[in-house]
DNA sequence: GGAGCTATTATACGCTTGAATAATAGCGAC
DNA sequence: GTCGCTATTATTCAAGCGTATAATAGCTCC
């Protein structure tokens, strides 16, 4: 009977890669198919340790969530530069690995699939979307405050609900079938789209 | 030991309930809770006769998402009128109901986690998604022809997909967060959005 | 280098799952 | 009516689920 040899890990980090592991466990075989023992399996741990770390395997889940949204939307919120080029990349970097990327957009609808059943879900799905669309909101105004044109805070929230649904459909075809487009097709219909939209070139 | 009474149903008809039983509940408990037992007890049937009707409960599940698509698609093809009322309709079906409810994005959402998963679930979308953008294309390119406006397939082609982008992404975020959006606001900016996108107002 | 703490393993439990099988009853044909 | 077909029910099964508990071994501190 010889028990299998282990360390402990520092801090937090157990933590962090159950969560990941749960991650990848959701993307490859949906939510039904992440198990408590496939996802102890894939950190390299045992099931039991879980329960360690997590109340319940649901709290596991809505913590992995969160990690989700943040992962999705920290990407576009650190840009730098004048508003042009914030803007412009705020867009881009949805179409850029590792947010365009069939992984996330199965990890984000699988979620999205129980924002109906589970309140916990709900509730971060709506602050994630918000803190979206918010930066999106500001990123616009600032544009377009900068470009010399003026626009109310009412049509500055409606062009951000259309870029954001936009983006996010784009996004989400693409990540899906991604053989149905050209390269670069998606960013640049997004671009140009966008263009259109607010009725002004996006350039620096 | 009193045996349940039943009748026998008629041709088909029992088949159609199990399925849409079987959408009921992946909508109401999420594809986890879409049990076999779940969906026949909806139905108003005992489990066992799910085996009946189908080779297994994946095989069920396949048809259920079939017709969800179905459903999606074949309010906003049938469709009359001339160009421009048949483009106008076909995008404000989609903020409509029943396609705009929150059970259709959850349906929709719960079946896409799976594309990456199984690759039986992944054709079904594949054509769905498809059919839905080459009707889309097919309009905007009778629309444009109607109004004198000479546009290339490619031109079509990327207007197709901005749209179909726009509008799904529109649809996700108003089914799943209605309250966020005034009365009828979506569909006035998907329709706004849609002017500036082709650069033509739509109108009769 | 031994003691103490606790992260980790190992095992077991009760329940639910999808599926297989056998018994039964509805219903159309005659 | 009742016979025969099969749609439907009832029951059972093994596998897998999340969780609970007890034993153990890796580390830290002295």
């Amino acid at each position: 009977m010889n028990r299998r040899t282990f360390h402990r890990a520092p801090e937090g980090e157990r933590r962090q890669e159950l969560i990941e592991a749960t991650l990848d466990c959701i993307s490859e075989f949906g939510l039904k198919g992440a198990t408590v023992r496939q996802i102890a399996i894939r950190a390299g741990v045992t099931a039991g340790l879980v329960r360690h770390y997590f109340d319940s395997k649901d709290q596991m889940v809505a913590e992995a969530y969160r990690a989700v949204i943040a992962s999705l939307t920290e990407k576009a919120k650190n840009v730098e530069g004048d508003p042009a080029t914030r803007l412009k990349e705020f867009i881009a970097v949805n179409f850029t690995e590792p947010v365009a990327d069939s992984r996330s957009v199965s990890l984000w609808a699988a979620f999205i699939s129980q924002v109906r059943v589970d309140p916990v879900l709900a509730e971060i799905h709506r602050e994630g979307y918000l803190a979206f669309r918010n930066t999106l909101q500001e990123l616009l105004s600032e544009f377009l405050a900068a470009k010399g044109r003026t626009a109310s805070a009412d049509e500055c929230r409606r062009h951000a609900i259309a870029i954001n649904g936009l983006v996010d459909g784009l996004w989400v075809e693409g990540c899906l079938a991604g053989d149905l487009f050209r390269d670069g097709e998606l960013v640049s219909i997004a671009m140009a789209s966008v263009e259109a939209l607010i009725g002004l070139p996006i350039e620096n």
